[in-house]
DNA sequence: ATCAAAGTATGGATCTAGTCAATACAACCA
DNA sequence: TGGTTGTATTGACTAGATCCATACTTTGAT
């Protein structure tokens, strides 16, 4: 995404267009599933300085203008992504934390009906599918086989 | 949940069982989606003294053997349930973050298969419907029909 | 029943992610 | 090209949770 295509995107959701959302939108972009800390890291060395409150403001004003969405998984920061328009889902690693875009198995505007709805208006479906990762399931099996697991009372 | 049955379960689970865990097992079966500091509150009325700390350290033990499950809402502390063996979901309110059970919709081991698994072994599937829940809902519809909102820049 | 080992509770320090508030600054509309 | 309004900066602050060292319990073995 180029300089011209970020500042239109930015004018036509009626935020205010400057450096640091700017930068911060391009980082998400270019790294969707980022912390604020790794936004904040990327924009500094980007545009040279920021402040975190900004990063923080910045991701705000985004989200809450549809241009971000907020992933807030169970043990880690808040993340953010770029893929807003469509239902997707998320394969999240219990081990290492790493996280990919799954597509909804149902269908098109899918998920969003629960068995019974409880008199609730609901608006959005989240799934994560929390498992091991091809990397972590791997190393996992081997170190299963090398030790033995002694029995152990919590 | 009599102390006789709880005292039995810790046990069974290879838990150690002191009075404390007793008091936070009780606490969550009693009320469950209670956060780590609700069950703190609790647990102090109904056995005396209790450090946070150990609040922790029984959620976490009783948690890992399987007694109790966390969840992680966006936005709220963990919460703790002890309905562990079915695989059901929740329906979680964005103004007033009550929160709901509610069965799968899909079936009896629903929800475990991702369009595409990337790879992943995926152990768990965990939905959370967002929304309104009834009373939100009422007071929503009240306010936005009594004031005008107004365009407002971000 | 008693004892030692291993696990658990306590209190206090510490950490992380995030928010609040005041002042300085920049974007944008007239 | 101001003037208004929103945004950035800095620094203090908070909630939720974890870590550590010490003291205390539980429990299996004697």
């Amino acid at each position: 995404m180029d300089l011209v295509n970020t500042t239109t995107l930015l004018r036509q959701h009626g935020v205010r267009v400057t450096a640091q959302r700017i930068a911060v939108l391009r980082a998400v972009s270019d790294q969707p599933h980022s912390t604020a800390d790794d936004i904040d890291k990327v924009v500094r060395a980007d545009i040279g300085t920021i402040s975190r409150q900004a990063v923080y403001d910045a991701l705000t004003a985004l989200t809450d203008t549809g241009l971000l969405r907020r992933i807030q998984p169970a043990g880690s920061p808040a993340r953010y992504e770029n893929r807003v328009d469509d239902n997707h889902h998320h394969l999240i690693c219990r081990t290492c934390n790493c996280m990919v875009d799954v597509d909804c198995a149902v269908g098109e505007t899918p998920c969003l009906t629960a068995a019974d709805d409880c008199g609730y208006e609901i608006d959005e479906a989240e799934v994560v599918y929390w498992g091991l990762c091809p990397e972590c399931a791997t190393t996992y099996r081997n170190e299963s086989t090398r030790r033995k697991r002694k029995d152990r009372r919590v």
